[in-house]
DNA sequence: GCATATATATATCATATGCCATATATGACA
DNA sequence: TGTCATATATGGCATATGATATATATATGC
């Protein structure tokens, strides 16, 4: 192991590269779900507060076939939660990791990102 | 169009829906590099400042080529650039919105995150 | 030429995406 | 009740994109 110029940083993280590695899969895993316009777009609009998969339609512009698929993803991920009342499905976050995440995303993109 | 509960949200939104998307896709672009572990801590790692290869490799205890394949990504993506010195090559972060983002993901995951 | 450090190529495989069709659930109304 | 319209969900299929493993190539210093 020749290059040890940031043995600190490695030694001060999580004991062990596995559990570093296991930490990053997990963040991954949810950058991975929002790493797509629609579902993206889907989280921004919901910090917003509870939508029907009708006001999501509008706001992001995408096919209902999409959106359904992607609500079904993001519900089978634990994200989101649907609730049915009359014709309509209405959807919200039930991840505050991913409410805080998208938020920084705004914060960090400004007007030119999500908002 | 039935379901307008949120048209404040929609007409308060970057003027159209083709200006919003296309915003939401490059930051989706730029969370999809992200959403793989071998990225994101490479990633966090360059946020302490400059790494070689071998840095990064003992850092997150990927395979050399992996670790280049994803270096090179990144490269192209023009988030880190590349320095040489002598037989080592040294990576920075060079997009500050990647530097930004990446804090935000400490910050929202905290020793649970990435760091 | 040899060892080390880094980069790229190739093959294979899994997964995501888009497009389209169809299925289910609810409510309205004859 | 039967039929119809609306809202949402799901399935098939072609294709694109990404991951993994492995091999090989380039660059530097001795």
């Amino acid at each position: 192991m020749p290059y040890m110029t940031s043995i600190e940083n490695v030694m001060t993280r999580p004991t062990d590269i596995n559990e570093l590695n296991h930490r990053a899969e997990e963040v991954a895993a949810l950058l991975k779900t929002l790493s797509h316009a629609n579902r993206l777009l889907i989280a921004c609009a919901l910090t917003e507060g509870e939508m029907s998969v009708g006001d999501l339609a509008s706001y992001t512009g995408a096919e209902q076939s999409h959106l359904s698929r992607d609500l079904s993803r993001m519900r089978h991920e634990g994200l989101v939660k649907a609730r049915r009342q009359s014709k309509n499905v209405f959807y919200r976050l039930i991840d505050n990791r991913l409410e805080r995440l998208v938020a920084a995303l705004c914060d960090t993109f400004g007007a030119a990102g999500v908002k």
